[in-house]
DNA sequence: CTGGGGACGGGGCCC
DNA sequence: TGGGCCCCGTCCCCA
């Protein structure tokens, strides 16, 4: 299952320089080096790599021509049960999702993913215990190095990676508010930040804030006049890779798809 | 229709 | 080994 990130790993040991981002009204100081993108050369920059369409075809598989069995199961909602992680327990601060250029290496993957809205449905969280229990069987059905989840056809090499997934199952952490649940405790702080409308991230260009760290790096690809994805045919740059598959399906990169 | 913002998911890395 | 954070990405919705 090509997710995105299940295929990434680009500069293992070379991560830019993040701290130069601007993260205003907190306390820490962020600035973002993407907001100062160089103009001029259409194709590729030091900051910010421009895809190219041409290469995106034979990239962009849906997950239902590479590997079916990768999507993950429903979530059992048969056991509703007290959660012990809290909002409050994960507290409201900043949390880390950041801007950032481009990875160098232009192999992008692209599939579609379902989503959880917040549509008021609890989602099944399970208590300790049959996480614990969970993960205890888990290596157990595994062939051998593999750990592989019970509750969908993903396999691990390591019992940490595979608990970490399971957290995707159980969602142990709840928004007091909503009642929505995370799988993670920053993933649900970013969430609160909807509900408080604290929005620590700020773009140096237009001091226009955000609540998530990819949001504003998404939005300080507004301001580069190259912007990150290139259309292969037209040369045309968009901002997201979305707009650029907008484009090539809307006529002018009928070729290139 | 296009561009952009909002919300969110998950693997990997680091401590 | 586990938790926190980083990074990259997608989808939905709206102007």
């Amino acid at each position: 299952m090509p997710r995105s990130f299940l295929v990434k790993k680009y500069f293992a040991k070379q991560k830019p320089n993040y701290s130069e981002l601007v993260c205003h009204n907190d306390t820490s100081l962020e600035r973002y080096p993407l907001a100062e993108l160089p103009s001029g050369d259409n194709t590729c920059f030091t900051t910010g790599l421009v895809w190219d369409l041409s290469v995106l075809p034979a990239l962009y598989l849906p997950i239902s021509q590479t590997e079916p069995s990768a999507t993950p199961g429903p979530l059992d909602l048969s056991s509703p049960s007290s959660l012990s992680s809290s909002a409050s327990s994960c507290g409201e601060e900043d949390e880390g999702r950041t801007s950032d250029p481009p990875s160098p290496e232009p192999v992008h993957t692209y599939a579609p993913r379902q989503r959880m809205k917040c549509t008021g449905v609890m989602p099944h969280i399970s208590p300790p215990e049959e996480e614990e229990e969970e993960e205890r069987k888990a290596p157990a059905i595994a062939a051998r190095p593999a750990f592989l989840c019970k509750h969908c056809p993903k396999e691990y090499t390591s019992l940490g990676a595979l608990k970490m997934h399971i957290r995707s199952h159980t969602l142990p952490c709840v928004c007091t508010t909503c009642g929505k649940a995370f799988s993670r405790p920053w993933l649900l702080r970013g969430h609160i930040r909807t509900h408080t409308g604290e929005r620590p991230f700020s773009c140096t260009h237009c001091n226009r804030a955000f609540a998530d760290r990819s949001n504003l790096r998404a939005h300080l690809q507004t301001h580069a006049e190259v912007k990150k994805y290139q259309c292969g045919v037209c040369s045309r740059t968009f901002s997201r890779m979305s707009l650029l598959q907008k484009h090539s399906s809307s006529g002018c990169c009928s070729s290139a798809v």
